[in-house]
DNA sequence: AGGAAGATTCACAAATTTGTGAATTCGGCG
DNA sequence: CGCCGAATTCACAAATTTGTGAATCTTCCT
């Protein structure tokens, strides 16, 4: 089958919508999706603003919030001025890790809320403990979780390279 | 110890500070984690505005999203016109099962583009593949996460109440 | 060194989101 | 059966976020 660029970029744009929608800000998520399907050896700044539409500007900031977020790197090309910026392979495995610990400051933030409370038998007390009790749970789950992914990812790498 | 106001008002307005940085709308946010926080018979729209310092408006516009999330309740409260909300108990549970097809639309929506990409052996198509795995794989383990929770939860259910 | 191509930053403009006040609707009570 | 209190909705205002164009800086090539 051949590359079918419509349907890339209409692929590209839906997914990007996905993780808007999930409080994912708008520019990162397009440009991430573009380099998730992009070939070897990534895109340049001006081939990312070219395929998606917008001013270079807009790339920067987009690139520099990825940047940030520690799921794209910056790939120097030798012998070209040419900057090319590249996904990391373990990105969203990355992500989650650290919106992980999102989970773990709110249930710690939280946790000051059952001190201030008080009164250890109000409901605002047992209802708020037990948010708190939840998010640890899965804060304290996600290593596993993810270790058992890497397992499998492992186990299943030879038959996809 | 008594009950500490300020530090508790702190404490919510913290807690919907780390929501808000992770994507959660803000006023929704506050009335969460005033609901989270308030004592048994939930709040009316009237005591929320006030506590958080904001029209009725706001608090009808918030309690709107929350309820399509499915988070909260009215409590229809006999004898009173004043509607009083309150949060399910499972409200947190039930927002990651929620998150968790999320993740699930995104797995699906970018597997298109690995159909658009064609080339079965480029990096692209290696790339997205392996987050469409991921994803669905972090979809799957979920329930099996979440019924591990159920049943500590259950287990320690006597000690705490 | 000088020049040039590209990336980045800055101040500002556009647009989306968010919250308010006034009017409306809804439900119970005298 | 009409009033009264409360909640909701509407149109608009405020504010935050987002993207652009012009200028600046960086690095390579001659």
């Amino acid at each position: 089958m051949a590359r079918d660029e419509q349907a890339l970029s209409t692929a590209v744009e839906q997914s990007a919508a996905v993780l808007t929608a999930a409080g994912f800000p708008k520019m990162p998520a397009r440009v991430l999706m573009a380099l998730l399907v992009a070939d070897e050896g990534g895109l340049t700044a001006a081939e990312l603003g070219e395929s998606l539409g917008v001013s270079a500007a807009a790339i920067s900031g987009a690139v520099r919030y990825l940047r940030t977020l520690g799921i794209i790197h910056r790939m120097p090309h030798p012998g070209s001025r040419r900057e090319r910026w590249e996904i990391f392979d373990d990105a969203w495995y990355t992500a989650l890790a650290g919106k992980n610990s999102v989970y773990g400051t709110f249930a710690e933030t939280a946790a000051q809320a059952i001190d201030a409370l008080g009164d250890p038998d109000s409901a605002g007390t047992r209802r708020t403990s037990e948010m708190v009790a939840f998010f640890r749970f899965i804060e304290g789950k996600m290593p596993e979780l993810l270790s058992e992914w890497e397992s499998l990812r492992a186990a299943g790498a030879t038959v996809v390279e």
